[in-house]
RNA sequence: CGGGGUGUGGCUCAGCUUGGUAGAGCGCUUCGCUUGGGACGAAGAGGUCGUAGGUUCAAAUCCUGCCACCCCGACCA
């Protein structure tokens, strides 16, 4: 059965599963539309979910856990929200050899029983802000799935907060957009359009929507993290109150903000060549791979002891390091491995070499070979090319995406650019959804985000749909996406 | 749910038109020989051909039903 699975999807023109099943990132489930995260792809998640972790710690959160079930009923507690869920939804309708009289959902997200804990826990200003966190798995049954950018069970992290204003809300929510935006760039190496989702655009239950936006290879946009302010659409549906300063019930102001396994997804996509997956370093679980060349019934002692010397070098100055001593391998299968798993730097120590203080070194990212590097001082050496290896895969990304972003004012132009280029077309919006109903019908595409980091002109550049200037239009940018 | 496609050793597939009881390559195991980019040779293990029924002396092959999965679309982090 699972022999099928895994046939049917190599046979698939699937880039990003090619990838990911390659690189021994995941594999395939007997449930569909799930997936197995194996253990190369777990420690990414792993490294990302320890760096977030920590960010989201230092901006005053802490972490908690609730349970995967949710009563059917608390779902419908909130319009939007059961609109957009209620289809996507997997319901536990036996339990104990027995028909459940209330029917169990398996969260699509928290925050329906998170409110219903809220309103139980606060009630005075004084016990706000609330700022709770939580590593989770949750549960959509999505019509199609996808390896890492959708499948029916995924990973994320979902971010609850209660606030005692409005604009306490909002600066939390674009807080939190803004601890995206720096894991995406600075870690995991992806540049992103942060900015602000159209009302059609925008999370079921949500007042409004901030998302970061990144640009995969193949010339389409993903939606990496959002960030809502979700004022109080909830806290009014669960009775979410405290008494403020004047002794008055108000409902507390929410914001909720999540990312998920995804970001592996925006890293195979976002970084790879031929190859195959191409990791920065900051989030690559192991950064440097050594390689020893050994001899098979020769007496290999001698290198594999200069190749652990190295290996501690690495470690001391906090490289993560992996040391494959197989000697049951061929080097050339083992270089091929870790070039498909996208390891950023592999160091080859050799005899030949060894002799001579010499070492050779392998970038991942330009597959280039260096070699005579000085065995002394390798790990400083290697910690620098790291930062610039780092840096180099993000400014890659960011020359991919300028060259994948073009301005248009009139949908002849718009049309072209989504094919031509592909990628971000950026333009004027005078704010008629008829527009994005074009997109929707005409080019598959959407209008991903109103971005903060503007580049047009309201008083010169012309609405993309009427062709009208004005200081009502708004910037947006559009794209086929995931 | 609509359109298209596929189910045969671990993987990729051939065989099916013209039924005769299953093959190749890769991978795996052992031995030999090799070893600075996916070596080579020899021997070997491994499949009730998605499933249920039908036709037939005989079904991977023909017929019917069912199931699963993949791709495209509607839906979505």
């Amino acid at each position: 059965m699972s022999a099928q699975t895994k046939e049917q999807l190599s046979t698939s023109e699937s880039l990003l599963a090619d990838i990911a099943i390659k690189a021994q990132l995941a594999d395939y489930s007997p449930v569909k539309g799930c997936m197995v995260i194996r253990p190369y792809g777990y420690a990414i998640w792993e490294r990302i979910k320890s760096i977030l972790d920590q960010m989201i710690k230092d901006t005053g959160h802490e972490n908690c856990y609730f349970p995967m079930l949710v009563p059917e009923s608390f779902l419908q507690k909130e319009a939007e929200h059961v609109e957009g869920f209620a289809p996507e939804c997997a319901v536990v309708t036996h339990a104990g050899g027995k028909e459940l009289t209330e029917k169990y959902v398996l969260r699509p997200t928290s925050e329906t029983i998170i409110n219903h804990m809220f309103a139980k826990w606060i009630e005075s200003y004084r016990d706000l802000p609330m700022k709770l966190n939580q590593w989770a798995n949750v549960v959509r049954w999505e019509m199609r799935t996808r390896l890492f950018m959708r499948t029916s069970e995924f990973l994320w992290q979902e971010g609850h907060t209660c606030h005692s204003t409005w604009d306490e809300a909002q600066e939390e929510t674009l807080t939190m957009l803004g601890v995206y935006k720096t894991l995406l760039q600075d870690y995991l190496a992806v540049p992103v359009e942060s900015g602000k989702k159209t009302e059609s655009e925008k999370f079921a239950g949500a007042e409004s929507t901030y998302t970061v936006e990144a640009l995969m290879r193949d010339g389409k946009a993903l939606q990496a993290g959002t960030s809502h302010n979700l004022s109080q659409n909830f806290a009014k549906a669960f009775g979410t109150q405290f008494t403020n300063e004047n002794n008055q019930l108000e409902f507390a102001y929410q914001t909720s903000w999540g990312v998920s396994t995804r970001l592996i997804g925006a890293v195979v996509m976002g970084h790879h060549d031929d190859v195959g997956l191409m990791l920065p370093p900051e989030i690559a679980p192991y950064q440097v791979v050594i390689i020893p060349i050994l001899k098979k019934n020769k007496d290999n002692s001698e290198i594999l002891e200069a190749s652990k010397v190295i290996e501690q070098e690495l470690h001391a100055l906090g490289i993560r390091t992996k040391l494959d001593n197989r000697e049951t391998i061929s080097q050339g299968i083992k270089f091929n491995e870790y070039e498909q798993k996208g390891v950023p730097l592999r160091l080859v120590v050799g005899a030949r070499d060894l002799e001579q203080g010499m070492l050779e070194l392998h970038r991942r990212d330009t597959q280039s070979k260096h070699k005579e590097i000085a065995r002394k001082g390798i790990a400083e050496l290697v910690a620098g090319w790291l930062k610039q290896i780092q840096t180099d895969i993000y400014n890659r990304a960011l020359e991919f995406r300028a060259g994948h972003t073009t301005t248009v004012t009139n949908l002849e132009e718009l049309a072209a650019a989504l094919d031509k280029p592909g990628g971000f077309a950026r333009c004027m919006w005078n704010g008629d959804i008829k527009l994005e109903k074009i997109l929707k019908d005409k080019h598959k595409a959407t209008i991903r985000c109103m971005p903060d980091e503007t580049k047009l002109d309201s008083s010169k550049d012309p609405c993309v749909l009427s062709g009208k200037v004005s200081g009502d239009n708004t910037e947006i940018l559009i794209a086929r996406a995931y």
